[in-house]
Order: structure tokens, then C-alpha cells, then sequence
DNA sequence: CGCATATTCAACCAAATGGTTGACGGTTTG
DNA sequence: CAAACCGTCAACCATTTGGTTGAATATGCG
């Protein structure tokens, strides 16, 4: 569940992957459309979408040759609840969030990234 | 501006730097005590503050002898309000969103990271 | 002053990242 | 069938990342 939001906020730090996924808010687009704009190979392209995938950002669907990609922005959802959290922690949130917090301790002080 | 979210989301990315700084939202910390519950050298410490230092997730006020972190949750919020807009994309907010992804579009598909 | 404490620096290392190219496997079309 | 198109795979490369250790630099204390 962790791991999940290292996979999201990794997919997120590159630029060129926000990119593609404010490309795919507009419209499903092909990979090779998505590379297009782009000054890269669309094998690296490809390698972009494969870790949005992986971070469950985009979801891809194969008709016929052409294998369309779609956002999930349901999959900001952790992150951003993440990211809010320290916002709301100033405001008077507490309750809430101190029990996620512990929870977030105490998995964590253990692994060592 | 935009090499500013690179910098905040790849210092999210990181379960040891996340549980840093869940721990600085209790209190502010010596690097010391920051790396106290850390299986990992004061040094390796040392480098991940200053990643979220970089990143303006956290500022450093050296007192006497003992560097004292503190967080810094405004830093969040250009991260924040980037990713809520993929969830306010699907609602109504599009007007405020579209000059947003406009301005993005226009700046980043030229980067290639 | 001399020693302990707090933190960083420098050099090094293994693994991960982001890119390239060329070959390859499906699918569509002429 | 053959040619073109869509996308991925594999091998490779340079750079970055996350960690280590040992020395160096402040600062505080007896």
C-alpha cells in the first residue's frame, strides 16, 4: 500500500510522464499519438506509459493494432490524500489524521527504503 | 516553476523521506533524533534532508551546534493543487483547469526531461 | 585547552532511471 | 502474400540515486 504511493509519486516526478497524463485528461489517445509532441523514441515513450501503468495512472487497452491509453485519476486519490493531509494537519483535521499517521510510523520507521 | 514539482515529487517518492516527514509534523528535529529510529548511517540522513531542503519541504535553522528541521507544509500545495485537478477535471471545475492545462501543455511538451 | 557531540563532506559503490537503437511479433491493408 | 504500421523487447549506455565509510568542521563542555 506504501510501495503504491513510491510507484505514483516516482510516475509523478518526471515531467515529461505529467505531461502525457494532462494529454490523456483531454482525450483516450494511441501510444504512438501520445509520442508524437515528443522529442523521444516511442520506444521510451512506451517505457513512460509502462511505468504510468505500473502506478496505476493510466490503464491501456489493446483494439487491434492501436493500444489505447486512459487515465485513472482515481489512482491520485492515495497520494493526494497523502499530500492533503499535511495541509489539513495546520488546520484542525486531527483525529483523522493522527490515526493515519500512526499507521504510516509504524510501517515505515522499519523499512529501510 | 516546474522543476520545483520535479523536486517535490521525487522527494515524495522516497518511504524514508515520507516517514521524515510525517515525523517533523509533530515537532521540529535535530538531524540527530531525525535519524534516531532510521536503520541507516546519520549521513544517508543528512543527504535525505537536504533532498527535502531542496524541495522546500522542509526548512533548516542551525542553533548552536544542532540543526533544527522543520516542515514546511505551503511547499505541498503547488503539488497538491496539480494533482487535485485531475480529480476536479471529472467534476465542474473546468474553467480555472483549462488555462491551468494550457499553460502546462505550452511549457512542458517541448522539455524532454 | 582537550574531548565529546552534531553535522557535513568526499570518495566510493551497486542499483535504478531515462534514454538510444535495432530486431521482433501482431494487425491491417493493398 | 507482401508491405506498412503499431508497439514492445533486448541490449546497451550515461547519469542519478541511495547507501556506505572515514575524515573534516563546527560547536559546546569540563
Amino acid at each position: 500500500m506504501d510501495k503504491h504511493l513510491d510507484e505514483i509519486f516516482a510516475a509523478l516526478a518526471d515531467p515529461s510522464r505529467r505531461t502525457i497524463l494532462i494529454m490523456l485528461l483531454e482525450d483516450d489517445m494511441a501510444v504512438t499519438d501520445v509520442a508524437e509532441p515528443f522529442e523521444m523514441s516511442l520506444a521510451a515513450i512506451s517505457k513512460h506509459l509502462g511505468i504510468l501503468m505500473r502506478a496505476g495512472l493510466i490503464s491501456q487497452e489493446k483494439r487491434g493494432r492501436v493500444k489505447w491509453c486512459k487515465i485513472e485519476p482515481d489512482a491520485l486519490r492515495d497520494a493526494t490524500i497523502w499530500m492533503q493531509s499535511f495541509g489539513q494537519f495546520e488546520a484542525v483535521n486531527l483525529d483523522a489524521f493522527e490515526k493515519f499517521l500512526d499507521q504510516e510510523l509504524e510501517e515505515d520507521t522499519t523499512e529501510t527504503s
